[in-house]
DNA sequence: ACGCAACACGAAGTTTAACTTCGTTACGAC
DNA sequence: GTCGTAACGAAGTTAAACTTCGTGTTGCGT
């Protein structure tokens, strides 16, 4: 069992709350629900891909830097 | 519409030809079939979050590095 | 010229997991 | 002591990843 995705959700919440945002205003602006924005940062499950290139619009940062972890 | 799938796909094959690996290859070892693999090479859909994991350990590169374009 | 490996490409079906919709609980700030 | 924010669970829906066919093409070796 991989881990991406819990290291994955802690980056989302760092750069989420990097930019001030709540889960509530960044899950309005990807087009999803608070649930699955918090099942995401929680490494429930991952995002899919056409929510992960939302993801990193909306936090206005490369798909890359997603993935920057450590 | 995002094109990250296009870039995606692209990076793969190339990250896939450096390794000297068929798409039948890589798909075994990620284990998903070829048509995937392909469909995932030319754009059509994206791989999931544990495929995508999966293609990093076969390739043997971090995930940041999938989405390393231009 | 022939055969073969590798891949593009399409359509239609299956299945997984992303996503939703409820609801409860917790915890810090004010 | 309630308000905002988020953790967390369960159960259901839906979208998209993935499969299973099949045809066509390109390039390379012999």
């Amino acid at each position: 069992m991989g881990q991406l995705k819990k290291q994955f959700g802690k980056r989302i919440k760092t750069l989420r709350t990097s930019a001030k945002m709540t889960q509530e205003q960044l899950a309005n602006d990807v087009g999803v629900t608070v649930e699955s924005i918090s099942n995401i940062e929680r490494g429930i499950h991952g995002p899919s891909f056409d929510t992960l290139e939302k993801i990193a619009d909306v936090l206005k940062t490369p798909v890359q830097h997603l993935f920057v972890f450590e």
